[in-house]
DNA sequence: TATCATTTTTACCGTTTGGTCAAATCTCTT
DNA sequence: AAGAGATTTGACCAAACGGTAAAAATGATA
């Protein structure tokens, strides 16, 4: 006992990691990602986990104690995916400037993390049972704070009067539902299984939508 | 053998159902969808199924052969649900007006339905291994037939230019959103767990995006 | 009330699942 | 090259899983 020594029985609660560790907890959650987003927590299983990550079941529990644990790991990283481009928000720009550029982040996120995005969906679906307090607290501090900027863009005129967070509500589902409802949106449109070019027209879309105006006034001709 | 008997192995396959055959498969369907909205396919079992039924698996499996055969069942139903709203759009309307109606169609459907709405959201997010058929062919083709119906506008300067697929996907989205992650919508809006009174502010909400404007002109003052 | 079809239960089967354990192998440092 | 620690494996376990078989119980009908 001369030095506290790195070891223990648990390998991610070492010191400093091996190089081994790091590229097999890489490895594993991406791996992970893949059948968690795939199938939710409990549609998941650890064999199949390790056989993406081409790996022996007792190997991949080596590294992480359960499997709770795995999918604890992923959506801890994932929150701050996810909250990231919301952080972004600014009430010093124009609200068009400000609300375009959100969209063109939340968009961008979910062309780049599809998998990420359903694993969110599917802890959702599941009732959020391990991002509850997540959400009632971190999320919901945050969503306060730019909705207050919505407000007082509102009250300026500058953007017309809504609940901003039921605004926030539509850009966060269109913009995920082109990473979550994929399978939907390429059927529809007659794509490839691999075939995401459909993100262009979403972009304009999105921004037609949000910026501009769909329906023209009435006129009485 | 002088008639035809109307026994089989499977019940589901006699002439006429019997009180209690009818009864058992409600409860069964209204338990599977329960379970198979939360989980996901994989994620859902027989016994929980049965449990939530209150009947044994055994019982249930004598009027679904499988597990596969409930869900499907299930599944079936919910198509005609989903297609319901987007079938009643007409090209004879106001654009505003059926562009409106719909998405309270739609919307109204997320209340009355959120489990099916879920069932829905799971089935997309495994990469809709039972209805991707439907998807290619019956949804695809009454898109495009509703699709051509907004072209139609868009070309008489009723509709801004805008690829009408991806208008059906931001209804689709913004809409279904507050069925499949309603435990989101309501921690940030700080509701009780069965709490749905958001509806009409979404309502509200929706209708501002996309039948006025949400971001007015530009003004230099 | 006797009969027959329908419904329900009990007992079970093989497989999959999450997870453990100890031994074996590998890697790094000295 | 040897020793210590890190990594990997194979054998295993109890519980949960989807599903079956046959007998028992119930319901409808004549």
């Amino acid at each position: 006992m001369t030095q506290i020594s790195a070891s223990s029985e648990n390998p991610a609660e070492r010191r400093s990691k091996t190089r081994i560790q790091k590229e097999n907890e890489t490895r594993i959650l991406l791996a992970a990602l893949e059948v968690f987003s795939e199938n939710g927590f409990r549609g998941a299983t650890l064999d199949r986990i390790a056989a993406t990550a081409k790996m022996s079941k007792p190997n991949l529990l080596y590294y992480f104690k359960n499997k709770e644990e795995l999918h604890v790991a992923l959506l801890t990283d994932l929150l701050d995916v996810w909250l990231a481009p919301l952080r972004e928000i600014s009430p010093h720009g124009e609200p068009a400037d400000e609300i375009g550029s959100y969209i063109r982040r939340k968009l961008e996120s979910s062309r780049q993390f599809p998998r990420e995005s359903r694993l969110f969906a599917n802890e959702m679906l599941a009732g959020a049972p391990h991002i509850g307090d997540f959400l009632q607290s971190e999320l919901k501090q945050l969503v306060d704070e730019k909705a207050a900027i919505f407000q007082g863009w509102i009250d300026e005129r500058r953007l017309a009067p809504c609940d901003p967070r039921h605004l926030l509500f539509a850009i966060w589902s269109t913009t995920q539902h082109y990473a979550d409802f994929s399978v939907q949106v390429r059927h529809v449109l007659g794509l490839q299984p691999g075939d995401v070019s459909y993100y262009e027209e979403a972009l304009s879309m999105l921004e037609t939508l949000f910026l501009s105006r769909l329906v023209p006034p009435a006129s009485t001709n």
